[in-house]
Order: structure tokens, then C-alpha cells, then sequence
DNA sequence: CTAAGTGATATATATCTCTATATCACTAGG
DNA sequence: CCTAGTGATATAGAGATATATATCACTTAG
């Protein structure tokens, strides 16, 4: 887990390292049972606050992502939790507007974005170049 | 231009409001020299302080998105600015791991994602890009 | 000129975010 | 038992964000 933050950008800090560790749950690269860096070594690793990383880690257990045992660490929730339907849509959409709007204004068309996606993927996958016909995944 | 805010989003009320109009700007729903609501008159609208709305404006500004006439009113400029590309190249990276992540964590798959991203890419262009027989889709 | 609408500016207050620091409680390893 | 590492909690302060209110300057319509 590589996380990091930029102090200047949109998403506050604790917002920064919320969304890089549901994304890595999302990604597999975290897995349920998966114990997370402490948020003091956390903190020193990104150069911040303990508190900050505290914050991020408490609202990820408030969300049923992760949850904290006193004195043995954090960990990626084992039941991960189901958002709902219209909620998950809608946030999709939202985001395929932003990923769109943000090509566009660069002057991209919809196949540059495309290949973009097709290339995040495997990156977040880990998956091999080829796009394989099957696909065997878990969970 | 329906803008519309969130005060428990991720994001601060004044950055909401510039995403949706640097998307706007980006989706061609507004064009170079069309006239922005006043600051008070969206503020009305969204029911938030005018200074909120005041300050999306001025870092839109700063940024060259828009201009603002004393007296007159706000309007999209006439040469919007470019972007560097890596920033660009970045920017739409985080934006694409952004809505993979969000539809793996939904179970989704990266056909189901590449479908919303057509449907958004009508919805926002308001093109029927595709002469596809099946899915009219109406929102 | 007058009035209405616009942006520009200032003050004050409250809340959120981030930081720095310290202390306590629990667990595991030695 | 003792120590190191972990999470839990509390206080204080700085800066960003949002609110409410008021005033000024400029443009346009009448």
C-alpha cells in the first residue's frame, strides 16, 4: 500500500487517504483481514499529522470498510459493506461525467478515453497487458 | 444551467460549484461569452451565503475559465486556457481509477463501465453518437 | 438622473480541517 | 513483569470554509 496525499489538492487530507484505501480495497490490492499501516507510522510515512490519519481510519469504520482493534492494529473488514443501488448509480454516472468533462475540455474524444480506461484497468488490476476473453474472478 | 450542491459531500460547496462549471464549459452547455447567473443570484438558488458562491467565481477567475465585468455580470471567456499535459495526462488517470475503483467496489465490470460511459457521453454531448438499434436510453 | 442589478470589499462569527502535544488503555513479544 | 507498539482520548491553536450583514462602485434600463 503506497498511499499518498497532496496538501494542496481538491479533497481534503483525511478525504485524500479515504478514498486511496477504498480504492485499493476495490482494486484487490487490499484484501479482507489485511492489516493496515498503523496511523502513527501513516502519519510519519506521508508526513502528517497522527490525528489526520486517525480521522480517515474512523470514518472508513464508521462506513464498514475497516475496523480497529485496540492495541493490535486496522484492519480491511472481512463482510464488506453493499451501497445502494440508485446511491452506487448515480455516483458512477457522476463520475463518468467527470472523467468525460475533463477529457473534453483537453479535447479528447470518447476513444482516447476509452483506451485511458482499458489502461487504468490493468493497472489497478495488475492484470497482463491482454484483455483475456474470460474472466475468473472471486469474490 | 441547473446547478446543484451537496453540504455533506466530499467536496467544499465553492469546488462543487467549479467542477460543475468547468463541466459545463467542458460538455458545451456553456459556451465562450455566455453570461453566468450573478453570485447573488445562485446563491439564492442553491440556498448558501453569496461570498460562497463569490469565491467559486474568483478561483474560476484566477484560472481563466471566466471573467468578471463590475456592473455587468460574469461570462465564460472567450479563450479558455490550456492545460500541461502531464497534469492533463495525470488528472484523467486519477479521474479514470477514480470510476473503475468506485464500480469494482459495486461488483461491476469493466464492459458495465465502459456502457456508462457511453450512456454519460450522450447524456452529456446530447449526441446519439451511435446509431445503436437497442437501448434508448431517456435518463 | 434614478433605480435596479451587478461585482468588490469589509467585518464578525461558527464550523471544519489540520497540526502539535500529551496521556491513557490494551496487546503482544521478550 | 516489562517494554514497545497499537488504538482512544483530550486540549490548544492555526488556517480554510461557510455564514450573515453591510457598504461601496459600476453598468444598464427607464
Amino acid at each position: 500500500m503506497d498511499i499518498f496525499v497532496n496538501p494542496s489538492g481538491e479533497l481534503s487530507l483525511y478525504r485524500q487517504i479515504m478514498r486511496q484505501i477504498t480504492d485499493a480495497i476495490a482494486g484487490g490490492r487490499l484484501k479482507p483481514g489485511d492489516k493496515l499501516a498503523s496511523h502513527r507510522e501513516l502519519s510519519e510515512h506521508l508526513v502528517i499529522a497522527p490525528l489526520t490519519v486517525k480521522k480517515a481510519y474512523d470514518e472508513l469504520e464508521a462506513l464498514g470498510y475497516i475496523e480497529t482493534q485496540r492495541g493490535r492494529g486496522t484492519f480491511v473488514c472481512a463482510r464488506l459493506p453493499r451501497t445502494n443501488r440508485a446511491d452506487r448509480d448515480e455516483q458512477l454516472r457522476e463520475n463518468a461525467r467527470r472523467l468525460l468533462s475533463q477529457a473534453y475540455l483537453a479535447g479528447l474524444q470518447l476513444p482516447a478515453v476509452l483506451k485511458i480506461l482499458e489502461e487504468t484497468d490493468r493497472e489497478l488490476t495488475g492484470n497482463p497487458t491482454d484483455p483475456a476473453p474470460q474472466d475468473q474472478k472471486k469474490r
